[in-house]
DNA sequence: CGCTCGGTTGACCGGACTCAAATCCTGTGG
DNA sequence: CCACAGGATTTGAGTCCGGTCAACCGAGCG
């Protein structure tokens, strides 16, 4: 759905975000600014912004909501490998290739911005900063994949849950998400548990094993953590694949 | 170890498997294959290339060898996150972050090339083809990580080690180390586990359940898949997710 | 010859899954 | 305002896949 109503501020936080990724030249944000506000889109909770196998010819920018990224087996095992978090890009250069691995659908209310190719490339080439940007995006983007892969792996399902929470905490930070000690979370416990690599039943109970040890307050839809370092502590979490957000 | 004999062939299966993911220009491949001889270097085996927290300052290319990047969780367990093959990249763009945040340990000797960041830029500068194959590289490593996600995740063991072998071997189709149903696996059981998520001993029960099902057989370093189309079927393996390859 | 490393086997255990049902919540229509 | 439907969360019981621990084998090597 095209978006109508006046959004400008919503580029904000990719503004933001990107100026901690690489520092962005004030033309750079100018130009981003435009881009943005010439392809602003809204779509609502449960829509697949892109399908496995698509074609893709844009790059999308998440202004707010959340969504993530799926692959399907033919029986219908489902894996989340990643969220898209506001301020954050859906598949910069994956115009590259001739389809797409995997879906993208919303979780929530999501407003973006679409960037037809040739404009992005045209972007591209106008600004270093920017465009080293959006490959510090991709950098980043590879690292958090690949902390996903030993989550999945090694880690047993408290550490897995607890570790999901810590990553989903950091990332929002930049974005000016947390609010105290709590951020939002509209994601459902099914979710959750693709997510982690989980059956939901168990996940529940790993949920309610969190909040027994005091370490998370999960209730509608929202996340409390009295104690960030207890919780990165029970989850083996270590920052440093997230280390372009703790400039910030 | 600086490389001093003549291996100027060896850049072939680079420019191989790169003509593969983007046709590059005659001044493409003159220029990389121009890069590659200048940086020439040899590794042994169980060397570790990159460390966790390093910063990178190069782009390396595999010529000759196995490698594989892996991350450690403060107890020493440990998950290989991806192999990497004759003719991939290590880590185009890793430059771009302040540290790298996995290691990169060789499993064979191995030969490869070591362009340093500054030289790198002239060249993605120069010619666009090649901009683009590397560009394509990153985001063909980020789907395969995606994969391995749904892999660790949502797959039961059987099917986890019997994906592993049919990615690592169409991977291996383009850059012409499969010799009929046959190829060189160079890898522990060890190994093998950390890569899947499964203990050895669980590991070694799977191989030994392929086997018995007639679906592979693994000895003295060497894979053999006698019905490739068997196994795929039995590890749900879809190509599309390398669907680059398939074009050669 | 003895050591080490990789592969293999056996016995046992337990974390996570499955199946099934109950409860809660929310939006909707009467 | 209430009844109801559908989805999300929770609970219980039983099972099994994959982990752990421990021992053994075979090959290569100093």
């Amino acid at each position: 759905m095209r978006a109508t109503g006046n959004e400008g501020s919503l580029a904000q936080a990719v503004i933001r975000r990107f100026n901690l990724l690489r520092p962005l030249s004030e033309e750079a944000v100018a130009a981003l600014e435009q881009a943005i506000l010439e392809g602003l889109f809204r779509a609502g909770p449960g829509e697949d912004l892109v399908v496995e196998g698509d074609p893709v010819d844009s790059v999308r920018v998440v202004l707010s909501g959340w969504l993530f990224r799926h692959k399907t087996l033919e029986d219908g095992r489902r894996q989340i490998v990643n969220f898209i978090l506001p301020g954050e890009t859906c598949d910069a250069y994956a115009y590259l290739l001739p389809a797409i691995d995997h879906s993208i659908t919303t979780a929530t209310p999501v407003a973006y911005a679409e960037i037809k190719r040739s404009r992005f490339e045209k972007l591209m080439a106008s600004d270093r900063t920017l465009a080293e940007a959006f490959l510090c995006e991709t950098a980043l983007n590879n690292a958090i994949q690949r902390e996903w892969a030993i989550n999945l792996g090694r880690r047993a399902a408290l550490e897995k849950v607890a570790h999901l929470f810590c990553e989903i905490y950091e990332r929002l930070r930049p974005v000016g998400l947390i609010d105290g000690n709590s951020c939002g979370f509209p994601v459902t416990q099914m979710d959750l548990a693709d997510a982690t690599g989980l059956s939901v039943v168990h996940l529940n109970r790993t949920i309610q094993e969190l909040r027994a040890a005091g370490l998370i307050t999960l209730r509608d839809r929202m996340l409390t953590i009295p104690d960030l370092d207890a919780l990165k502590s029970a989850a083996l979490f270590s920052p440093g694949y997230l280390q372009l957000y703790s400039k910030g």
